[in-house]
DNA sequence: CGGATGACGGGTC
DNA sequence: AGACCCGCCATCC
């Protein structure tokens, strides 16, 4: 981890988020040993679209549950379809039982210490 | 080089 | 609960 470049740390924590779950951007920035800030990590997934690597960044929302990248999929409500096709209910742009279905990272990293 | 911008978050009221 | 402000920093003119 520590010896991989800040953009393919966040792309490895996202990779490793488990279907039918989610966490926040700022879980993501909280969980790297980086100066990032929970925006910067959303600056880099609406990039992520363009990597050659199928990042699944619709399971990454913000710290309220809501969706708020809807708009850098395309479709206006493909990131809500995605996350459904999953088994997350979505109501109103937010993640129905958030807390319940928050992935979080720092225990993933914790794994590898 | 500097100001504006943004898939954010914490704090305050 | 919800509106608001302010710090954050990589990126883009």
């Amino acid at each position: 981890m520590k010896n991989l470049d800040k953009i393919d740390q966040i792309y490895a924590l996202v990779l490793a988020i488990p279907e039918g779950r989610v966490t926040s951007y700022g879980a993501i920035a909280g969980a790297i040993n980086t100066k990032m800030g929970a925006r910067q990590v959303g600056l880099i997934l609406s990039k992520s679209h363009n990597e050659p690597v199928k990042i699944p960044a619709h399971r990454v929302v913000n710290r309220n549950g809501v969706l708020t990248g809807k708009f850098h999929f395309g479709e206006i409500d493909e990131m809500q379809k995605r996350l459904e096709a999953e088994g997350i209910v979505v109501e109103n742009d937010t993640v129905k039982d958030f807390k319940n279905l928050f992935w979080d990272p720092i225990e993933y990293v914790n794994l590898f210490c």
